[in-house]
DNA sequence: GTCCCGATCTTTACAGTGTCAAGAAAGGCA
DNA sequence: TGCCTTTCTTGACACTGTAAAGATCGGGAC
């Protein structure tokens, strides 16, 4: 093997499946999304896939990893777009509205328990899961501190505030309000 | 026909392949359930559900409808049982996250986009939702009545209310957050 | 009562799916 | 050159959703 382990005959099957199932998943539910359209897409046998793939599942949880990753891209770079804490705070929630208003398959995708079980997901995974829980944590720490409330709050401040930026995302994505509900609702709770 | 447009052979099919399909959600993500499957389990052949719904979808859907009404009555009794516009709040929404908790496929099934379009939801399902959202809005506006504050906030502050509740709802019921941290998370954003 | 009609259910069939096993092809190493 | 391992294809099986054709049964007409 000369340089990746997955570099044969086709030039790097797995990562060209992985980018057709993230390409599907944009106009598609993925519950509607069939391996076999996965391989036509990439110009496989319907077989293909199951030598990088154990199955349908693994599959698709690489394409949620794909997309996770690129969920928290969105909520990192605008969080580092501002420095007072009120405003990076509110660029975070909209950051993440806008992924799952922008990307409502792919973000259904990322949450779907059955395909990342929260218990024990892939190592890839947990590590993406870890930096998203410590931005939020970061960023409700320093507004805390920023208003001289008491830091030890922050995390049932959290919860919540991911209940409220993630039920407006879901409730956006799925089509039960519009975007335009959003800013209002999300100034309505943080206080601004 | 003597009585029920439905009741030939079987008895009501139709109503026994809801009862099925309601039952085996409970075990299983609506994703998973298959139309053989809910036949099976109603003792019919695998075609009959055809001559009752049009297609898996519309059972689905019926099956959804039924899960609704059961979610908004627990809603409803919940908010009965109290008094104070604040706690009736409170109750609201114990009740929408204990519904996700105790049934999340259910949960899911109610809110999945590609069944209940929301912009063209079934009759049936449409009053459910009109009442839901009814039930809301009378008791954020009586508890900024009772607050003294301005009532034109109520639309946005619903907004807001519905989105933490169903990000927790959501979070919880898939095993994102354990519902120990949904209390204190309410309280820490209701201003209780 | 008998006959027929229409509604209900079953049988059969077909395309599509996920998955596995066996065989072909093609790169790397002796 | 020749072999061996990895990669991919072909073929098969059980399962699914769905449609068409046939069987079955209740209720109204005579």
């Amino acid at each position: 093997m000369s340089r990746s382990a997955a570099a044969y005959h086709h030039g790097d099957l797995r990562a060209a499946l992985v980018d057709a199932a993230v390409t599907l998943v944009e106009e598609q539910s993925p519950a509607r999304l069939s391996l076999r359209e996965v391989a036509r897409a990439a110009g496989v046998s319907h077989a293909a896939p199951y030598h990088h793939f154990a199955d349908r599942g693994e599959l698709l949880k690489a394409a949620g990893d794909r997309c996770m990753a690129d969920f928290l891209a969105a909520q990192e770079t605008a969080v580092a777009a501002h420095d007072d804490p009120d405003a990076r705070l509110v660029a975070l929630g909209e950051a993440y509205v806008g992924y799952a208003a922008a990307h409502p398959h792919a973000f259904a995708l990322v949450f779907d328990p059955e395909l990342c079980p929260p218990g024990d997901p892939s190592p890839e995974r947990a590590v993406l899961i870890a930096r998203n829980e410590e931005l939020l944590a970061r960023c409700v720490t320093d507004l805390l501190t920023a208003r001289g409330q008491d830091p030890a709050r922050a995390p049932a401040l959290a919860d919540a505030l991911w209940g409220t930026v993630h039920g407006l995302a879901a409730l956006v994505g799925d089509g039960h309000l519009p975007v335009g509900a959003v800013r209002p609702a999300l100034e309505a709770r943080l206080g601004l």
